[in-house]
DNA sequence: TCTTGTCTTGTTATGTTATAACGTTCATTC
DNA sequence: GAATGAACGTTATAACATAACAAGACAAGA
């Protein structure tokens, strides 16, 4: 089924938050894996904020919950809930976003308006790296797929 | 005509520097660039590498030359030849690889080499991102296309 | 010619992003 | 209850990047 990619457009976002931590709860529970307290909160700053957040931006609120104020909290934080697929990093923005999609083993692309700085995941769909690759013998592991512009709402 | 990428096989290194400078010579003299010594020397200090180098290192070698040591001197030649395309930037690595089609009005994609760090420009062709934006209304300005993987030489 | 403006380079200083390395705690296992 | 391993916190530092200012080169126009 075709994804429609979220992020410009108003849904129901406190309904999307506790998807996301469901999403994860269940995921960790099926793997037994420890969605500790500073995870889980990583987690749901990035999910309320619902927008790309710098790993200090995300330390700075961890701190305020109470948790460690030193750079290696978050990312490690972060590094789990990434490999596990529930938060990805944007590399043009050196920043990090809750998955939209989390549960689904996906090669997620973005879209990243320069004027509002919000970020939209979308789907990939095998570019003409993938035809690049298998000609040349390199073995593709993971794709950065970033598309900068201007949101729907930010055109003039 | 397809674009072999280049990168991973052998090749005319001397030929491709060369060309390289000549393209960017050619080019600013058209549209009347200053192609100054720091710029040229950047360019060739990239075209030498043939490989992706942190704007430290390259700043590192300018510095060796003669020209001035500090952040700022590296960033500017590198913003000036990025701007104009003879320098492409891997956000992946942080890093600064010279173009492999000098002249080409293109939108390159990279293969990233994880054991040897070896980097290959491809050419990207129309990935799903062109349809999802365009279906959420998104208008694209620049593209991140850039995989991570093996290269033929390290593959077991 | 002189002056004005633009471009380039260099510097100082600082800001931002990221990780290595070590100690402590706590739960699990033997 | 000792050993192990995972997670968290800390200190310290590394790596990447830019703002802001001064000085020189050079061309255009008064």
């Amino acid at each position: 089924m075709p994804y429609k990619p979220t992020g410009f457009s108003s849904h129901d976002h406190d309904g999307c938050i506790a998807q996301g931590m469901q999403a994860a709860e269940a995921f960790c529970a099926a793997k037994g894996l420890q969605l500790t307290p500073v995870r889980r909160r990583t987690l749901e700053i990035l999910l309320q904020a619902h927008e790309a957040m710098g790993a200090y931006d995300v330390l700075a609120r961890l701190s305020q919950d109470g948790f460690g104020d030193k750079p290696p909290v978050a990312y490690r934080a972060l590094a789990f809930l990434q490999d596990h697929g529930f938060v990805h990093r944007i590399e043009r923005l050196n920043a990090f976003v809750a998955c939209a999609r989390p549960g689904a083993d996906h090669d997620p692309a973005f879209m990243i308006c320069r004027s509002c700085g919000k970020v939209a995941e979308s789907e990939l769909s095998g570019s003409g790296l993938t035809a690049s690759a298998r000609e040349s013998g390199f073995v593709i592991e993971q794709t950065v797929i970033e598309a900068e512009g201007l949101c729907p709402g930010c055109q003039p």
